[in-house]
DNA sequence: TTTACTTTGTTTAATTCTTGACAAACTGAA
DNA sequence: TTCAGTTTGTCAAGAATTAAACAAAGTAAA
């Protein structure tokens, strides 16, 4: 309950801050302050304490936080100490890309399964998967339980298969279709990722350049 | 000078009506209002009207929007009547995805190269485009002039290619790496798309509602 | 132990973003 | 032409977010 007071602001920062404790970690940090990592993240510190603190307290004045139990709090807090099974919809190049680049693990999935509609694509191997017909869906999804669905299905096929995999019991989508997927189940997880219009932003950025360059 | 006052909020919002405006165009709509759009895209009128007026008076009292000709405005605000050229970095499993995933011509850019430092990508096919090595990379930018890059290499190589880079030319970097790209020169586009952190965000919300349920 | 310094958690202020309200301007039917 | 209805552009109120400020609590060196 009181999870849901949590602005989005600031669990849009949180997997920065994960990452970036991961880092200094890495890098044999022990302790580090919020000066000091607002100075490395371009924060102010100000904004990185009340942050923290919509948590609890994980600091202790005068010392700073300590980094390697402030990440793991934070991964408690993103839900990073599981494993939720999670299937791919759409066994193309970027399917195949996603499913071989993003380190599952080490984001709380764990990828079990992969499903395409394409005759040419089934059977295939994506690493350790080898991509299943979209007609064995129900029958797996009844036997392995995932939980997360990675869509990259093309845009007119995403809506129906939402419907269908919500009714498998999935509860959380990344959606890579140019689809806006609408959260309309109240207890179903959306991320759309939709990289044309990041693409899109970055033209308005450049044109934007350009555009005070010349004043 | 001016566009350097619209908020932030705006711009991201921008990419999305774009994308709306471009289905009801070939839905058929000749003309829309802020009310229905506001419907449709889950937004409030006010807003709707609020963000496109940040740019110009593109509505009438009484009749609401023409569809295809505020398209049209958006698409210029966004850069969207050039194609600037544009070059992939990495031609791994990521990069080739990305570049046959994309609509380039559609969001203002032209991918007119490719390049890998894999010898076993190098030579290869990319849609019509054939992988380079990195080290044709200096005389292709200085005969073919590129502008903006796609990043898809490992975290480590990102750094010191991106000075390479903008000494090359390149203003506007598409950033895929887990390197949180720092926008130290003030006349260059960054658009960091993090899919790990995009993940992880999936895993809060999933989180969030299981926690939510057992409350 | 003392003292100067550091840094948090929290309160208060400033800024930014979103929503509500309404006059002015237009549409379209009678 | 008139008039009821619609919808914008804009202003002002309300929320939300971010930043500044500072007491309290710690550190660490003398």
């Amino acid at each position: 309950m009181s999870k849901n007071s949590i602005s989005n602001s600031v669990i849009r920062r949180l997997p920065r801050y994960y990452r970036f404790l991961g880092e200094l970690e890495n890098n044999g940090y022990v302790r580090i302050s919020s000066r000091e990592l607002s100075e490395k993240m371009g924060l102010t510190a100000s904004q990185i304490r009340q942050d923290f603190n919509c948590f609890g307290e994980f600091g202790q004045q005068g010392y700073g936080y300590n980094v390697s139990d402030l990440r793991l709090e934070i991964g408690k807090i993103l839900g990073l100490d599981k494993q939720t099974p999670m299937i791919l919809l759409g066994a193309g190049n970027l399917g195949k890309a996603i499913a071989a680049h993003i380190d599952f693990h080490n984001k709380g999935f764990d990828l079990i399964g992969a499903f395409d509609i394409n005759e040419e694509l089934i059977g295939k191997e994506i690493g350790e998967l080898k991509v299943r017909s979209i007609d064995e869906l129900s029958s797996f999804c009844a036997e392995n339980k995932p939980v997360a669905a990675i869509l990259c299905v093309p845009m007119q096929a995403a809506e129906k298969l939402v419907n269908t995999l919500i009714g498998c019991g999935i509860k959380a989508f990344w959606n890579f279709t140019h689809y806006d997927l609408k959260v309309t189940h109240k207890d179903v997880a959306v991320e759309n990722v939709h990289l044309g219009d990041s693409l899109t932003t970055l033209s308005y950025g450049l044109n934007n350049i350009e555009l005070t360059e010349k004043k």
